[in-house]
RNA sequence: GGGGAAGUGGCGAAAUGGCAGACGCGCAUGCCUUAGGAGCAUGUGCCUUAACAGGCGUGUGGGUUCGACUCCCACCUUCCCCA
């Protein structure tokens, strides 16, 4: 424990700083929060006359037991973005949830026999003392928790509208399967081949799953131009949507398999007459066909092989392609000629057509793969200054045709499309565009997440549940085992029902959806909150979403952010939202980490509820924003967190002195000066929050701090300015520091709450100094400084910087040759030696 | 392998073409105190110097400019994303 709740007697505070209290945050901050939460000051109504809406939004966690310091450090600065934009006259609407459905629940049921539910919603109490020992502004009348049925009911709802529509289906498909968690995973969801939750080596299997068809938004989603987000995010999303414009083309191979053709898919069309060789994916249907009975065994055992390979292990780059002869031939359309036909592994059945064209000339892979196996290599784009000596490398770049029948001389750029257009014409193949993105895989085999709205029936077969028999409720007391099988499998209340076609004994969807649906449309049901019979209230989410400003780690940049603008447009071609976009406005914070490491509870673990009792709330908020920019994140040290306290400690202090000690001897100058600073101090501070750069907006209230004590202990300013002083730092530390600037305001005489207030104005023509400070440079090199008035003319200036004492020096025996003047920063004269 | 971000005192950082190191930590000296993990004051990039002053300095090497942490080129290192 501290000291600092000792009672002492005297000397601290006391005198002639008229005897104050100490700052002892523990005595305060419990106070004010249980006042803000009886005023209800935060909560939003939706219209306030002349007031604009403003939805300032930040991902809401999933309860996993506590409220770790990362997600101090991320809803630290969230709140006093949204508290800061209310004190700028906003109706701001911020609110918090719990996105409590997904797998740690059902984990800890597993292994530790507890109730999912009890597990979650114990969670989910703990969690909500944290957020309110953090005194954020959140308007908790709008609460959301995803797995109440009030909540999951309307992502059924959605689910079904999707079907209707044909955005949900589903289909027998290779999906990635988690061993450990005995789901299956979207692509997204499995990073580097494994498990992104839990680290486990991703396989695949083969199951029905439902899908919401994502891809039909995919050049939709690309267009973001108009998207204030990151742009990193942007480009994470382009990166993974993936959209490549190329060519298929078909290789005949009648001769072994009538009427068939391998179909491969190329964006370098121009290089097809390089073609060598063409490598058939293991798992590709022609590959057995067309494999010749001498090379049979190879090729079994080759493909035998790649079935127990990951698809990481083969399309790595660090390891060395491989491949077999099928010992049979095809036929390239574009100059008729015959090319082997190989099995390699490192071309993957599941993207483009399961077939690549081998261009070794013009493919760093095929270049490799050829010299390898002793394949041509034949140049049909030449470099530039070629002359038909043999590549030492692959030559990707654009060069002119050579090799290439009637097209040749052509620049490559352009024989791209007239090779397409020649192929087209002919019927050999056409223009495709592929996608890297996949549908998106909804179905979940586990039991904590939202029951997929489906009947299966002999008779009538797929039928969707009724809208008003909504919710399916998730059953209590299930079974739990590791056995792969979701518990609702083994419920047979759950399971056995009837059609609500035909009556007859039916089952129900196992499956669950994807926690994703949950936070794919949260954000309107923030904006809505209480339409029982109905999702959302159309009026209330015309006066809040787009959300404003949104706010989350960039982890998200390809799930849940790529997810909710699919979900956004498909319930705007659904018409229930009328607008693009969801999020208009993105700010990623960065990672907090301790010892450069991720921060987690059992191998690097930070509580924050210590620190919160040794130095309570204000001080932990403000020394997380200090560390250094918000959207870089920063590394946690115990050291530095003195500074804030200190800080805090002095507007304290500050801010209960005793001024009937002011205006004896007011002074002009100091006058000018204390204006001068706090004007400037608010314009730093309002143009650093609006752009979340808490920590410089502290750095600049720090530097008014020290220039409010420095004024009180010269004591020749007046108690307006002095007041004024004050009240301009506690309403612009607010929004950092909520709990000590609503107590200090209450105490130095103000009705109502600091968080009511608006932020101070401020006055550019104040700012300007009268006497100014000019740099004077002699070739560069900082040599004098000048006091001149703000307003003098260039030729004065260069003239006072040379006449400046040590300037003289460097300009002995030397003659001028240029001067320049930066108004209101430098003088630089620029000599040569006579 | 491709794409992106970053590299500044002992430390967290500031400055995005104009006085590098604001603000804070730490450290040093002094004041106050019975006491200090409290408070206040002063100092604190490196080197030379008694001082005035000078030299060097933002990962490395070049370039553009009167002037570069900032812009351009090449390279090194770290982190992130993708393969």
């Amino acid at each position: 424990m501290t000291t600092t709740g000792k009672s002492r007697p005297d000397s601290d505070g006391g005198d002639a700083r008229g005897n104050v209290d100490r700052y002892v945050p523990a005595a305060i901050e419990k106070k004010w929060q249980t006042q803000w939460e009886s005023d209800g000051i935060y909560e939003a109504s939706d219209y306030i006359e002349g007031k604009e809406n403003y939805f300032s939004l930040v991902m809401f966690p999933y309860p996993s037991g506590d409220i770790h310091m990362g997600h101090w450090f991320q809803y630290s600065g969230s709140d006093a973005y949204a508290r800061f934009k209310r004190m700028q006259g906003y109706n701001v609407l911020h609110p918090q949830g719990f996105d409590s459905f997904g797998l740690p629940a059902e984990n800890a049921a597993i292994e530790r026999g507890a109730d999912p539910r009890k597990w979650t919603y114990s969670n989910i109490d703990n969690s909500r003392r944290q957020f309110r020992e953090m005194g954020a502004s959140y308007d908790w009348s709008r609460e959301l928790v995803t797995s109440d049925p009030e909540y999951y009911k309307w992502n059924q709802y959605w689910f079904l509208q999707f079907y209707k529509n044909g955005l949900a289906y589903r289909e027998n498909g290779q999906a990635n399967w988690c061993p450990k968690d005995q789901t299956t995973l979207a692509n997204e969801q499995v990073k580097d081949g494994v498990c992104e939750r839990c680290g486990t080596t991703v396989t695949r299997r083969a199951m029905p799953q439902w899908f919401f068809a994502i891809t039909k938004y995919a050049d939709e989603l690309l267009d973001m131009d108009d998207l204030d987000w990151p742009e990193k995010i942007k480009m994470m999303q382009r990166n993974w949507i993936g959209r490549s414009t190329g060519t298929t083309i078909g290789f005949d191979v009648s001769e072994y398999v009538a009427g068939e053709q391998i179909e491969t898919f190329t964006t370098r069309i121009d290089t097809v007459f390089g073609v060598t060789f063409v490598v058939l994916a293991p798992e590709h249907p022609l590959v057995m066909k067309l494999t010749q009975p001498d090379q049979k065994d190879v090729v079994q055992a080759y493909v035998e092989n790649a079935s127990r390979q990951t698809e990481i292990d083969r399309t790595s780059t660090e390891r060395e392609k491989t491949g077999v002869a099928t010992g049979a031939y095809c036929v390239n359309p574009m100059n008729g000629e015959r090319v082997p036909v190989l099995v390699g592994d490192y071309v993957l059945a599941t993207y483009g057509t399961g077939a690549v064209m081998g261009v070794p000339a013009h493919d760093e892979r095929d270049f490799v793969f050829a010299k390898k196996y002793d394949l041509e290599i034949r140049v049909v784009v030449a470099p530039p200054d070629w002359n038909e000596e043999e590549l030492e490398e692959a030559w990707i770049s654009p060069g002119i045709q050579v090799n290439s029948g009637e097209f040749n001389g052509m620049s490559s750029i352009d024989a791209k499309d007239a090779i397409a257009n020649d192929i087209e014409s002919n019927n050999w193949g056409r223009r495709t565009i592929t996608y890297h993105l996949r549908d998106w895989l909804i179905s979940r085999q586990r039991y904590w997440g939202t029951p997929i709205p489906i009947i299966y029936c002999d008779d009538c077969g797929t039928v969707p549940v009724p809208e008003e028999d909504l919710p399916v409720k998730l059953p209590e007391n299930v079974i739990f085992e590791a056995d792969g099988r979701s518990p609702l499998t083994k419920d047979s209340n759950f399971l056995n029902t009837v059609c609500p076609q035909c009556g007859k004994p039916s089952k129900r969807e196992t499956d669950t959806l994807d926690t994703f649906v949950c936070s794919s449309w949260y954000h309107l049901r923030f904006a809505s909150p209480n339409s029982g019979q109905s999702p959302l209230n159309d009026d209330q989410v015309r006066a809040w979403v787009p959300v404003a400003a949104y706010q989350g780690g960039s982890e998200h940049a390809v799930m849940h952010l790529l997810y909710s603008r699919f979900f956004n447009k498909a319930l705007r071609d659904l018409k229930f939202v009328d607008f693009d976009e969801p999020y208009t406005k993105l700010t990623n914070q960065g990672m907090l980490t301790k010892n450069g490491g991720k921060i987690s509870k059992r191998s690097n673990p930070l509580p924050p509820d210590p620190v919160v009792e040794q130095h309570g709330a204000d001080t932990l908020r403000c020394y997380l924003m200090f560390l250094g920019p918000w959207d870089q994140g920063g590394d946690w040290s115990d050291s530095g967190i003195n500074g804030i306290k200190r800080w805090l400690n002095r507007i304290w202090d500050l801010a209960q002195r005793d001024y009937s000690v002011l205006g004896g001897s007011v002074s002009d100058s100091a006058e000018r000066d204390l204006s001068r600073i706090a004007n400037a101090t608010s314009q730093r501070v309002i143009a650093d929050m609006n752009v979340f750069k808490f920590n410089t907006s502290i750095a600049a209230l720090m530097e008014f701090t020290t220039a409010l004590m420095r004024a009180h202990e010269n004591g020749n300013v007046s108690v307006e300015s002095w007041r004024s002083g004050v009240e301009r730092l506690l309403l612009h530390a607010a929004p950092l520091a909520p709990h000590i600037a609503e107590e200090l305001w209450q105490r130095t005489g103000h009705i109502g709450s600091i968080h009511m207030e608006m932020n101070p104005s401020y006055d550019e023509s104040v700012i300007t100094a009268d006497v100014i400070t000019l740099a004077v440079q002699v070739q560069g090199k900082l040599r004098d400084q000048i006091e001149v008035p703000a307003d003098i003319d260039q030729e004065s200036a260069i003239q006072a910087a040379k006449m400046a004492t040590n300037v003289v020096r460097h300009l002995e025996g030397m003659q001028i040759i240029k001067e320049i003047y930066v108004p209101g920063r430098l003088v630089n004269i620029v000599v040569k030696p006579f």
